[in-house]
RNA sequence: GGGCCCAUAGCUCAGUGGGAGAGUGCCUCCUUUGCAAGGAGGAUGCCCUGGGUUCGAAUCCCAGUGGGUCCA
């Protein structure tokens, strides 16, 4: 096995006079032009030398070192794209945010599939980082949103075998650590305090050698070398344990901090003075902190020193505090009153330009995915506020931020966090009384609130333990956090395992078969089309039958598939299904045309009609909603059918009946005026930089060229079957609603024929209660109220009249039954009345002091048993001996019983034998 | 994508197989008339919807609708 040493020894580095070190306090290898220099430079081993004393010529504002940065880079070749959203998961599925500039190459341009847009380029990518959510503002250096500015050449092996969608090499090792000098030396740094630490990277299965820029203390830049992936077979083994061996394509991955760099060439004591100073002082001043000389020297000193220290958990940053206070010569309380609510309003900076990117780019807030990420930071957001005492609304601190970055979307912004900030105190309030409830409770018993309860309030009601604590302190209980309460949540969340076999069927049969040509994009009216029988391969129900072209529409993107028939001369078969693989259409059949038969194919037109009409409908409701609920609605899933279709869509609020109203107004729009529906298949990147990522509402498809569809003014990537104009479609009906996430909704359309069709089910309905109600249908809700108000009426009049009957019947006598049964009273009676009847009869008979027994065959046998104070029978065993004649049971309190039984023919015995049931009972 | 919780009076909630409740608000009267005052009486309800189990369901089971919350 071989480690990555020979990588670094770079011409660059020979000809400038470096030398390679080993770090006499670490022991890591570096490269340095002080020859007498023995250390590496990165904390823990030496300290931050730039507060004060900053490490560039000029200082910079974030913008200009930004803007520093990429001229640079573009006046040494290269080219400057625009940065892509921080939501990663608009063009990936395997993570939720961009935390890296290599982000927005991955997976289709590293794996070499998709050309990159530049070659080389450079970009300041934003990024949020939610690892170190804990450590931001008490650092001195965390933050959880920064931009990674990078420059990125992409290269491949001439002599690969594979074809790659870049060739060649543009620049490698000692021209990317050539660049990055070059820059240091032109912003005036002191190139020989500059250090370049060896530090092999390894991370998603892919390695490579790599290179950290250390000066003054501070990590400016990280230089990543990807040229490995994993191989069990590899030579050379690296630090996570893999062997690993070199690829086709090598790729120079760079990582410039922006905000470290804007901090190096300021010398302020934190990062956070140096990037958005007007902000702090804003929230400084609203928060009304203010300092004494002698207090600003004491929190300076500190800053320095938290900055120096090397931390990376809070627990290290508490007990740093103690070791910071005593250099000082102050005590930790005094340290802690004075720095901690700085660093709430240093978090509140950060968290609120995240918030900005997020928003801005268009997360929405949700119970899931990115949304719940944006919930979380929003939150923790208002509590540091709160706890700091900022009182500024939130909405506009966000907006601070996003009016710096340059967000055009702020109204909606702020719409969001308005509204996500009501919704967080409604949960606080919920939240407060629950647990003051439950204070007071445990309270009185004088018992700890229990772990169970604990876990309970934060899993399902979302309350932190320390407000729990908090809260219950005023109440007087007691309340036990343990240390490992969040796992203790996390087992709650244990799934008895659910290992997923993915059941990887790549099918070898369609290996050597060519791609089928896609006869549906040339001409998608057309059903009907000609073509050869190159395969047919045996199915457990029918036939796989592959063809050299075709025009049926295989399932995808949510359109489901053409059916049909091929027929031959002879035969005519039903297509009933039609899938691609690999680029290799199968038609499902039920009958076997044969190999190397003519065919003559013919789409179901009906069918594919409608279809189209869903499709193109799909598109046009999206843009509808966009205009009448924001720019920000963007598609979270989308399903076509024949009768009708639905897309989810993501959107902050419920979407209620007069949106829906409007949406479907200007669907029809755009359907009355019958403008062309058309296809392009331009280069990607020419088409992401026209029309951005709004593009991928329904996923990125991979290749050079992408095929775009037009409607109206909308613009989307889509691999499915349009209808030519929009006045095709006839009409959009939306026909419902509904939430099926916090922050997605769903609606629900019909178009064509199925629109018609979903309206006269509407008014069917409307003209059947109108029919039953004997009214015009327009008088329908105001006859309905009408009807429901008396029936409420009606209902009350009822149980009013039945109780006066039952007090009229107790004292009437009637020809009720009475019984002496020890020194009471009974009547046994058939009323034959509902239950409601029988109660009130029955309570009223014993408020005379006589024992009830009634008995009904209304609905099976039932009876009632009410006894008065004082008597010694009990009223439920009466009625358990009853039951039980008439097959059934029943029970209740001791004075006031009920039951019955299905046998009704038993009823009569069953009352007959109750004067003996009473009298045994209570000799018993 | 998965887990958990909730739905009862205008509001906040209790009730967990057998007669729908409390606090608050509302109405009437009395007392007092000075700021969230006291006393007496009264009206509140498809117990979210639909199915099932049961002699009997607000209560148990299933499905749906609406809301909340935690996690990846």
């Amino acid at each position: 096995m071989s480690d990555l040493a020979d990588e670094y020894r770079l011409e660059y580095f020979e000809e400038e006079g470096f030398v390679r070190k080993e770090c006499s306090d670490c022991g890591n290898h570096f490269w340095t032009r002080d020859e007498d220099r023995e250390i590496c430079g990165e904390p823990p081993c030496a300290e931050y030398d730039f507060i004060d004393d900053p490490g560039f010529e000029e200082a910079y504002s974030l913008e200009e070192m930004r803007e520093a940065f990429l001229s640079f880079f573009e006046d040494h070749d290269h080219e400057r794209i625009e940065p892509y959203p921080v939501a990663a998961n608009r063009w990936r599925d395997d993570v939720l945010l961009t935390q890296a500039s290599i982000y927005d190459f991955q997976p289709l341009v590293t794996s070499g599939e998709t050309p990159p847009p530049a070659n080389p380029l450079t970009v300041s990518q934003p990024c949020i980082r939610m690892q170190d959510i804990d450590n931001v503002g008490k650092t001195g250096r965390h933050t959880m949103a920064f931009e990674m500015m990078a420059h990125h050449a992409f290269n491949a092996r001439e002599d690969a075998d594979a074809e790659y969608a870049y060739e060649g090499e543009v620049y490698w090792k000692d021209r990317t650590v050539e660049l990055c000098d070059t820059l240091l030396d032109s912003l005036g740094a002191d190139i020989e305090e500059v250090t370049y630490i060896e530090d092999p990277w390894v991370g998603g299965g892919n390695a490579g050698p790599a290179i950290e820029v250390i000066y003054k203390g501070l990590e400016l830049a990280t230089l990543v070398f990807m040229c490995m992936e994993q191989d069990p077979d590899g030579e050379y083994e690296l630090k996570d344990g893999n062997t690993y061996s070199f690829m086709d394509t090598y790729i120079v991955d760079t990582g410039y901090g922006l905000e470290r760099w804007t901090w190096m060439s300021q010398g302020t004591p934190t990062v956070y003075e140096a990037i958005y100073p007007d902000m702090i002082a804003f929230l400084k001043d609203n928060a009304g902190l203010s300092y004494t000389d002698e207090e600003s020297e004491i929190v300076g000193r500190a800053a320095r020193l938290s900055g120096n220290l090397d931390i990376d958990d809070v627990d290290d940053v508490e007990a740093a505090r103690g070791d910071i206070a005593d250099r000082i010569g102050v005590s930790v309380e005094e340290l802690r009153e004075l720095v901690e609510p700085l660093e709430d309003v240093y978090a509140i900076a950060d968290h609120c330009r995240t918030l900005a990117y997020m928003l801005g780019d268009g997360i929405v807030p949700s119970n899931v995915g990115t949304g719940y990420l944006a919930r979380m930071v929003l939150r923790r957001t208002k509590r540091l506020c709160d706890n700091v005492g900022v009182d500024a609304p939130l909405d506009e601190l966000v907006d601070m931020q996003a009016e710096r970055l340059g967000y055009e979307n702020r109204d909606t912004i702020r719409d969001i966090v308005r509204t996500e900030v009501e919704k967080y105190r409604e949960t606080l309030e919920r939240g407060g009384r629950r647990v003051e409830s439950l204070a007071e409770e445990y309270a009185e018993t004088g018992e700890p609130i229990p772990t169970e309860e604990l876990i309970e309030l934060y899993d399902s009601h979302g309350i932190q333990p320390d407000m729990v604590a908090e809260i219950a302190e005023q109440a007087g209980a007691e309340v036990d956090v343990p240390d490992d309460f969040y796992s203790l949540v996390a087992e709650r969340h244990d799934t008895p395992d659910g290992t997923e076999t993915v059941t990887d069927d790549a099918d070898e049969r369609f290996e050597d078969l060519p791609e089928t040509e896609k006869l549906y994009y040339d001409d998608q009216q057309r059903t009907q089309f000609e073509a050869v029988v190159l395969d047919v391969f045996e199915r457990d129900e029918g036939y796989d039958v592959v063809l050299d072209q075709t025009m049926f529409y295989p399932e995808g993107g949510g359109q489901p598939a053409d059916t049909g028939t091929l027929s031959t001369d002879d035969v005519t078969v039903e297509v009933e299904d039609v899938q691609i693989e690999d680029g290799v259409i199968l038609h499902r059949t039920d009958e076997n045309p044969g190999k190397g038969e003519f065919v003559n194919g013919q789409i179901d037109a009906a069918r594919r009609r409608q279809l189209m009409r869903h499709h193109t409908a799909t598109h046009i409701v999206i843009h509808s909603a966009r205009q009448v609920l924001g720019e920000h609605v963007r598609q979270a899933g989308a399903q076509k059918g024949v009768d009708s279709s639905r897309i989810d869509l993501r959107h902050y609020a419920r979407i209620d009946r007069e949106d829906v109203k409007e949406i479907e107004r200007r669907a029809n729009e755009i359907v009355m005026d019958n403008t062309a529906v058309s296809q392009e298949w331009p280069d990607r990147h020419d088409a992401e930089a026209e029309h951005g990522f709004d593009l991928y509402q329904g996923g990125i498809p991979p290749g050079e060229q992408i095929r775009l569809i037009h409607v109206d003014e909308d613009v989307q990537a889509c691999g499915g079957t349009h209808v030519a104009r929009t006045g095709d479609i006839g009409a959009i009906k939306i026909r419902s609603t509904e939430r099926v996430q916090d922050g997605v909704e769903r609606i629900t359309f019909a178009a064509g024929e199925a629109a018609l069709e979903a309206t006269q089910a509407a008014e069917d309905a409307l003209y059947e209660a109108a029919d039953v109600l004997d009214v015009d249908p327009e008088d329908v809700p105001e006859t309905a109220e009408r009807f429901f108000e008396e029936w409420k009426d009606r209902g009350k009049q009822i149980e009013d009249l039945k109780e006066q009957l039952a007090e009229a019947r107790a004292g009437g006598g009637g020809d009720a039954e009475e019984i002496d049964v020890g020194e009471t009273t009974a009547v046994v009676d058939r009323l034959d009345s509902d239950m409601d009847e029988l109660r009130a009869t029955a309570n009223a008979i014993a408020e005379e002091g006589k024992i009830a027994v009634l008995g009904s065959g209304e609905s099976g046998a039932q009876f009632v048993v009410a006894v008065p104070d004082g008597s010694d029978v009990n009223a439920g065993e009466v009625v358990g001996e009853l039951a039980s004649k008439v097959g059934g049971g029943g029970g209740g309190p001791a004075d006031f019983a009920q039951g019955g039984g299905p046998n009704v023919e038993d009823l009569d015995d069953a009352l007959e034998d109750a004067p003996d049931v009473l009298r045994q009972l209570q000799d018993a």
